[in-house]
Order: C-alpha cells, then sequence, then structure tokens
DNA sequence: CTGAAAGCGCTAACAT
DNA sequence: ATGTTAGCGCTTTCAG
C-alpha cells in the first residue's frame, strides 16, 4: 500500500532480457527492431503498467516541455473559459497539454504563474498581462527562442504579438448604435482599474462617438465597477442622477451582468442598453440585449497558431493582430428616448 | 536570436566559482551558506537569468511533480469553470499548478488527458467522468499512493472517492415545488446520453417526485438534447405536444439555456420552468428563473481537500462525499397551470 | 561551511 | 537488430 515506485525503462528491460535501449527504441519507433522485441516489450510494457516518464525524457532531449503555459484572468469566467478551450482545441494535435492558472488580474500572481510556467521549460506562453505587471524578465526568454504571446491586452515591457480585439471601433459602433435612436445621455459602466487596456480603448470609442455626435462629454455618465455587484451599484447611482442617462454602454461582460440585473429589479425597461461582449440568453432578455460581439474561438485560435508558428521558426516582426467584434442588434439599443423620471 | 541555451546551475556555479552543489543549497535553502557566497549566487543568477529547471529537478528527487491534473467536460461551461477555479484557489498554497483539458465527454480523450497527465507524475488527478469511460487502468497509479478524485459523477472500474450533487434529491425538490403549484404535465429536458450519471439521478428525482403525487410517468415527456440548441429544439417539441406540459424542468444549465431561449422566441409566458443548476441573469429573466442550485465552489473545494488529505497519507476507505443542492425560488416555477394552447 | 562523485529516468551517439 | 557509454540538470550522499 506504500507508495510502490513506478516501473521504468529498465524494469521494462530487464523484464525482457533487452537493453534499456531497445525499450526506448519500440516505445518511440525510433531505429529498427525485430517483431519478436517489440512484441515482447510491448508485452512487459502491459504487464507491468509502465509510464515512461515524460520529465526525464524532456531532460535528456533538451528541447522544450510538450506544454502551453496559459495565464488568464479567471478560470470561471465564461470569455476566458471560451478563448481557453478556443487555444485547446488549437493546439491539442500538436500534442500540447494546457498548463493554466488565473491571475486575478494581480501582477504577483502573474508572475508567480509564468515563473512556474518557465521553470517547467513550457513550449509556448500565452499571457493576459494584468494591469501593472511588466513583461521585461520574460525577454531572454523569447530570444532563446519561447514564443510570447499576449491575449487580449497588450503587454508592456516586451515586444511580442498582441491579439487584441478591435475594442475601440467595438465600442464605438455601439455608442452610434444608440446615438442613432436619439440617445445624447449615455452613461458608461467599464470595470475597473481604469487603467485596463480593455476599459481605456472602448472608452475612447465611447467618447469619439459621441464627439462625432456633437455630444458633449459628461464625466458624471462615466463609472466603474469590480464586478457584477458592483456594476449595479453603478446602474442604480447613474439613474439616480438628476440628468440621468437614457441608455448605458456595459465595458464588459461582467458589467452587462450587472446593469441588467440591476435594470430588471427595478423594473426598469425604458433605458437603452448596449453591452461590449455578448453574454449567455442576451436574446432571451426583456428587451432582448443588444451587443458589441467578441469572438473568444478567434481570439484563442490566433494566439495559438501565431504562437505555433513562432514555435515552427517564424521569425518576422512581432505583430499585432486585432480580430474583429460584431454589433449584434437584438432590440435593447433601439429603445425610445424617454423623459427622465423622477429620483 | 538563435535558441540560445538557458543557462543552467552549473553555468552559474562557474560564474561565482563555487560548485554546484552551493548554488542548489543557496536556492533551495537547504544546509548552511555562508553569507558573502550567498549574495554572489544571488546575484549572478540575477544576472544570468537563471531559472532552475524543474523537471529535472523532480527527476532527481523522485516524488510527484507539483502539479494537479484535471479533466472535464467542457473548458468554456462556465459550470466547470467554476469548479476548477475552486481547485485552483483550494491547492494554489500548496504549491500545485493545474493541468487541465476538455474531454468533451468522450473517453478516448480522457485517457488521452489522464495518460499525459500520467506521464508527468502529477501530484494529483482529478476527473469527471467520460460516459462509457473505464478507469481500472488508474488502480495502480492509486495502489502506488496517487489521489484520484471523481468529481460531479462516479467514476466506474476505480473504488475512489467520488464527489457529487445531491443530483436526486435536488431534482425531487424542483419537480415537487412545480406539483405543490398544481402542475401535473412536466416535461423533462435533459442531457445525452442517457446513461449520463447526472441525468439518470435527476430523473430519477423527477419520476420519484411524480409518483409521490400519484401523477402518472409519461414518457412523451421526457426528451433529451446534446445542446443549447437541441433543448430548444426539444422545448419546442414538448410544446407542440397534443397534451403538452404546463412545466418544463432543465436537466443542466446548457438545458436551461436552451428552454428559456425557446420560451422567449415563442413568447411563452405560461410555461412554468425549473431547472438544474443556476444560470447567470436568472432573477432577471420574466418570470425570474427558478432553480436547483449545484454549488461549483463547494464541489471544487471537497474533491480538493479530499485529495490533498489523501496526499498528506489520508488512508482511510473511499468516500462519496454529497454536496447539497438548494432550490432558489424566483418565480419561474409558481406559474398557475393554464390550459393547454391550440398547436 | 563547501565540494566531488554518483545517479534519478531517459535518449544521443557511437559501437557491434 | 541490439547494446554501451555518456550525459541532460539537478540533488543526494558522503567527504572534507
Amino acid at each position: 500500500m506504500a507508495a510502490n515506485r513506478r516501473p521504468t525503462l529498465a524494469d521494462v528491460a530487464r523484464e525482457v532480457g533487452v537493453s534499456a535501449k531497445t525499450v526506448s527504441r519500440v516505445l518511440n519507433e525510433d531505429g529498427p527492431a525485430s517483431a519478436q522485441t517489440r512484441e515482447q516489450v510491448l508485452a512487459a510494457v502491459a504487464k507491468l503498467g509502465f509510464q515512461p516518464n515524460l520529465m526525464a525524457r524532456n531532460i535528456r532531449v533538451g528541447g522544450p516541455d510538450t506544454t502551453i503555459g496559459l495565464v488568464i484572468p479567471d478560470l470561471a469566467n465564461p470569455f476566458f473559459g471560451a478563448v481557453a478551450r478556443s487555444i485547446e482545441d488549437t493546439v491539442r494535435d500538436r500534442g500540447l497539454t494546457l498548463l493554466m492558472g488565473s491571475s486575478a488580474d494581480e501582477p504577483d500572481r502573474e508572475r508567480a504563474l509564468t515563473d512556474k510556467f518557465l521553470a517547467r521549460r513550457v513550449s509556448i506562453l500565452i499571457v493576459v498581462p494584468s494591469v501593472g505587471a511588466d513583461h521585461a524578465h520574460l525577454k531572454s526568454h523569447r530570444t532563446a527562442g519561447l514564443p510570447v504571446v499576449f491575449l487580449d491586452r497588450p503587454g508592456v515591457g516586451l515586444v511580442t504579438d498582441n491579439i487584441v480585439s478591435s475594442n475601440r471601433a467595438g465600442a464605438h459602433d455601439g455608442i452610434a448604435h444608440l446615438v442613432a435612436h436619439g440617445h445624447r445621455r449615455i452613461g458608461f459602466v467599464g470595470d475597473l482599474p481604469p487603467k485596463l487596456y480593455t476599459r481605456r480603448e472602448r472608452l475612447a470609442g465611447y467618447r469619439s462617438a459621441l464627439q462625432e455626435a456633437d455630444i458633449p462629454h459628461d464625466r458624471a455618465l462615466v463609472t466603474n465597477a469590480h464586478d457584477q455587484r458592483g456594476a449595479e451599484a453603478a446602474t442604480a447611482r447613474l439613474l439616480a442622477l438628476p440628468d440621468p442617462p437614457t441608455a448605458l454602454f456595459a465595458g464588459n461582460n461582467i458589467m452587462a451582468l450587472g446593469i441588467v440585473a440591476e435594470l430588471a429589479r427595478s423594473a426598469r425597461k425604458d433605458v437603452a442598453v448596449v453591452a461590449f461582449d455578448d453574454i449567455a440568453l442576451a436574446e432571451a432578455l426583456e428587451p432582448a440585449l443588444s451587443v458589441v460581439a467578441q469572438d473568444p474561438e478567434e481570439l484563442g485560435r490566433t494566439a495559438a497558431t501565431t504562437a505555433l508558428a513562432r514555435l515552427d521558426g517564424d521569425r518576422s516582426r512581432a505583430r499585432t493582430i486585432t480580430v474583429p467584434t460584431r454589433l449584434i442588434v437584438r432590440g435593447s439599443g433601439e429603445l425610445p428616448v424617454t423623459a427622465p423620471q423622477e429620483a
């Protein structure tokens, strides 16, 4: 019952009466081997339940491990879950296994994860950078041939491939949609911190769309939140303003949940909404939620294929690839402008 | 620009002019070291950007790797995402890193993943078993001391710890809630395949609740689907029945999405619904969705703590731990029974 | 306090 | 077709 040592190549070799190298050969289909020994080796492997120690192999071969390191803010966030699955699907036939972790958008945790991944000699590193994280320490690894790709946001301190959504244009289109339906007071509920790349870009799109429509920017209409509860509170604050917005824009999927939940609780169906990032059941809400949909599958696939190309020797200049977003009009953005209610 | 070899312990040792072992000592805070050498070593480590090769270390030390292998059906499913994050949170301060992959509920993919994890000598293996998968091959590993935990569903062919939700009792309570509000024709939209443990258990709860109320079981009211689109179609079929159900029960979160989407599309607000597993925005729907909520955090935490206890030497009998579900009444289950509409 | 030698499990490079 | 030797990067063991 005690921790029995797992069988090794040598054990198998002894069992059959051949050398370790011969066993290695049949298992890796390296070099020739008589049908006879091949049979015997396979039988012994099955009998002993031998499973080659991949770490030992990697040590000897010297190359990177057949793993891909992935750092995302939160494993439980459906958006990043979809991204992760897309990456997994893309690298699976290359035999790469996913090593992953949540950074909680904290630079220290991100660093702890990347350090562990590097110590494991991952083949590829894909990171959603946390605000405030510096990536200069990755430079030597990249120079040494490790593909490093930043996802969703550009990394800081390292020039490498960045895969991002068309945040600015997407937000612009969403706001323009609201403006086209007569809205002039549009609240922005963005995630935190304000320095977050995606938030900045989406806010920039918001402002440019307003500017094009000659609508003055009102700072009172821009709020932030950390999570869904916070977004609910922010929504309530906006609607309680003396001159409240007639429409709201959600800066990401979590903010969208908060806005929708708060509007439902307060039974406000007169507030137009457009959300950045699609959410489940958007079409089942009343009114159905119009969104600027990101494409998590394409983000993941692009990040993975870019990294694999680097792994295969692509030494071209670092690229920033922008994955388009798509405005999906479902109704919530086309609500008529109503007179502000009394607080 | 070519693949520069990463610095090794020996490189650091040479740089400082000490032996490799001394560097090792400093880095692992093993044995003593003069403040002088310690300084120098640390400086050289920083200068060369040395990062110890964890695989080499593990080879030598012989113990399991500081990774935890996790197999779930789908990384993009928010339920399993929440479970995964909970596991991660629980094992983080033990220094374990997550190695994970999606099985897509296919035994072959599950096996490929577990084999890879075993080849990497994971410290712990947590698996959501796919239907049709056999786990006898894990027996020797478990005997050798590897903690193996099955999550969400029991595994087949291996006696070990199982962590599951109270599927049967939860479904029973959900159905009883509908019955209490007068419903006698209740449709069941379950996931596939029919042999899936969670589906079977939840269907059993459904049937027992009907039986208690002396409601005859009608097979025509039990349907299945693979995904949200399928659940939408199944919902439409049920409602088109000559004697259609007045209430629907969703067998899992994905089925719930399908039911809600289809009811919204067909503007049927007269159909009562209870879903197994909570979903985002359940409270913002109209009517708000009543659910039998699972506790993914507790499922993950329990699986992880159980496995860690085994790792720490717990040799007690294999346990099956049932994590309670909770009926959350929000409105959709309390709709009045209406006369069936014409098809 | 530090170092030299041996060896973890595996494979590259040369034998035979 | 198979075996031997050496060595990947690290730590254990035993000396100093």
